[in-house]
DNA sequence: TCAGGAAAGTGAATGGTGTAAACCGTAAAC
DNA sequence: GTTTACGGTTTACACCATTCACTTTCCTGA
């Protein structure tokens, strides 16, 4: 399906829907959780807000279009209402991308851990599968999460991906796989000046917390595996290889197998090899 | 911008538009030389058919956005006229794509002439540059090209992305390069079973005219290459990167310079990479 | 040469879309 | 208890793809 994208670059000259910041990290488990001490009125605008989202996840997990009217009228509502929360339909796009984003993490979390939680490698391997399985069964929430051109769109995107759960979770991974096999990673001075200015003060970040300036060399690394993860699973996504090695799947072991001694695992390859297979199983049953 | 992408698989149950394998190769240089002995009729409607990717094409070049009503008004006619030559705006869509990569791949080959017939490395790197800088200048175009979900996709598209001309071109570099070096390359029996079938009878054709069955391994190379050239641009054109690094252009010489030793380039390391630093010099002006 | 007929094109209509403006009741705030 | 502002509806506009019924034009076959 993909997503009509705004040419002009400036939008809203309007009072740009009283946004608040859509949900800070929320860590509480209950969905309905309200905020503790909130106004009456502000629980019910947050329920509404999720409400949203919800509706419009529901609506393209059943093969419909995303559009404003559609989700205002699967909530019993009226489309020019729901201007009351969102300042366009873009902006409804990007908040639903982070939701969706949000909920695939799960997913991948749930893969990793079918693995012994010291087995660092093979929960990469085994959620970077379960990344790709996603693509391909759900593509059109693929595409809306992670081929969404973020070009100029509002700000409210900016900050949203900044903070992509996802990118975390994987971040998380490598860096633990690091911290037990120190694989070789750059030096600082050895970075070209964006990278290293890219590693030390992170846009899209990662669970830095605890990693010294000098082993940022290491977010360098992950993003160059984010890379070639992302390029053969958007590839097959969008088509564009023979259909008999997106079905097989070879392409993706391939491109993962290649990455292997880069993160120090050549040791393991048999091994992890088996991990992603065994994740390729459930092959996507329509598209 | 990107397009709307039907979900039924099924489509025109109408005549389909009476329509004519759209352009067989037709190899003459002229776009308006018609063929030799074609019907006055035949002629005339051809003519128009290439208006209509014209108009297209300059639609989305002056940043608009491609509907058939636009395309329509633009050539003085009314939107449902141009039902007499797609079936439908998706078809449009698909002809645009092939004919916006027919054109890029000159500009793909312009840049790998600016190097000796001889050097193919050179080549290959300069054509691949080429590809970067034309999709970040050119991001909708890309998308539609590149990042158009095939899926079911009227038989139509099947029977053009077959002819890719891009992919042509730099299989063809590829290819250049192992004969000249010959790099190692898969055994027949080494690869998957599914691999093995896709290059012998390859649907994303590629120049195999003369590779004998033996040497089909060079296409899984090719395609690995490709997946990887394809990860970075798509990321960088989408927006998924930190800007400082997609600006510098760093993850995509990384990713280039990671696969020489696939190509059996390692010694030529310093030289290739200031090809491809060469061609980065045009940064996308707006975006 | 002329009657047929097909091809090319038009206009109006259908059912979508996002978005802007005017309007109103009700719930919160002073 | 009045005022304000929020959440919502109606209406309207400008687009979009697509279909159908209709006309015009030009080629062709007898």
């Amino acid at each position: 399906m993909l997503v009509k994208q705004s040419s002009s670059s400036d939008r809203s000259p309007v009072p740009a829907a009283t946004r608040r910041p859509p949900a800070a990290p929320e860590a509480s488990p209950e969905p309905t959780a309200p905020s503790p001490a909130a106004g009456r009125r502000e629980r019910q605008r947050e329920a509404t807000f999720t409400e949203i989202v919800a509706s419009s996840r529901a609506l393209l997990a059943e093969g419909a279009e995303l559009s404003l009217r559609a989700v205002a009228a699967r909530m019993g509502m009226t489309a020019p209402a729901l201007y009351r929360y969102v300042a366009s339909y873009q902006e409804l796009v990007d908040l639903v991308a982070f939701e969706i984003d949000k909920a695939a993490t799960e997913e991948f979390i749930a893969a990793a851990d079918a693995y012994p939680a010291d087995d660092h490698a093979a929960r990469l391997c085994a959620s970077s599968t379960a990344f790709r399985q996603w693509a391909l069964r759900e593509p059109r929430e693929f595409s809306l999460a992670f081929a969404n051109p973020i070009a100029d769109s509002s700000c409210a995107r900016r900050d949203l991906i900044t903070v992509t759960t996802s990118a975390m979770h994987f971040t998380d991974l490598m860096r633990a796989i690091w911290e037990e096999r120190r694989f070789p990673i750059p030096r600082l001075e050895e970075l070209p000046p964006s990278v290293r200015e890219s590693v030390l003060d992170p846009l899209i970040p990662a669970k830095v917390e605890g990693l010294a300036d000098d082993d940022r060399g290491l977010l360098w690394i992950y993003m160059q595996g984010w890379t070639r993860l992302y390029g053969v699973v958007a590839l097959e996504v969008v088509g564009h290889l023979d259909p008999r090695i997106i079905e097989s799947g070879e392409m993706f072991v391939a491109a993962l197998m290649n990455f292997l001694p880069v993160l120090g695992l050549e040791d393991e390859r048999e091994r992890l090899e088996a991990v992603l297979r065994a994740g390729l199983r459930p092959v996507p049953p329509q598209v």
